[in-house]
DNA sequence: CCGTATCCTACTGGATACTG
DNA sequence: CAGTATCCAGTAGGATACGG
């Protein structure tokens, strides 16, 4: 607990640490589709719409390198690739969960806010 | 309930709203630092290491702009512009808190898995 | 003290074309 | 099918200098 009250440094951030893992363009969408199970890279790709075959590919490859998904290749012609998530990366979909009720909650007052702001000026 | 289980689309993801709000370098940083209380500008500069002066007015307008703090400004000689949380800001502290908690407990596991997917390459 | 303006770098992500 | 390689545009963010 005291721990966290520390000179508040840019690293070091737990909080940061996470939001660079998930706060890029496509990691939740790839964690929130793989949630319903397994799926293999061209139907993750049509599932997602609008990722291109590139950044799958990255996107991917980060999340099974921190440990939040795994990767299985089946060596058949043509080559078939799973990917799921793993305990840990089931885990993160309970807070981003949260992070997406609130959304979803406070996304009117946002968008309030946003035009209020943007008529003042 | 359902309405989650549209094609999934990159725009009009509550999820990425809010990960794009508060998914930039300071946000975060900014809003825990404000949440033990109203905070005046140059202190919140020295508050959070490394921050420059350009990226904490750019941020603080963003979190003002979007209903997240409110601004104060006392026209003294010099003069004093005080920051605090609003109502909805403070809601936002809970989902914060629990991505907290998540990478804090979670922090060891990536870190394994990261080396060990680099000892792998 | 609290900004804004300018300039500059580095990184993210898209498009396209090519391999096993 | 599942990538990798290249190239390129847009943007986030740092440094610095200046103004009210």
């Amino acid at each position: 607990m005291s721990a966290r009250h520390r000179k508040m440094t840019h690293e070091d951030c737990p909080v940061r640490e996470v939001l660079s893992r998930v706060g890029d363009k496509w990691s939740v969408h790839i964690v929130a589709v793989l949630r319903e199970g397994s799926m293999r890279f061209s139907d993750l790709r049509r599932s997602i719409d609008g990722i291109s075959q590139r950044m799958l590919t990255r996107t991917l490859r980060g999340l099974e390198r921190d440990g939040l998904v795994t990767r299985t290749v089946t060596p058949t012609t043509p080559p078939r690739v799973d990917y799921a998530l793993t305990p840990l990366g089931r885990t993160l979909l309970e807070p981003i969960m949260a992070l997406a009720e609130w959304a979803e909650t406070n996304r009117p007052a946002i968008h309030t806010a946003r035009r209020r702001y943007n008529d003042a000026t």
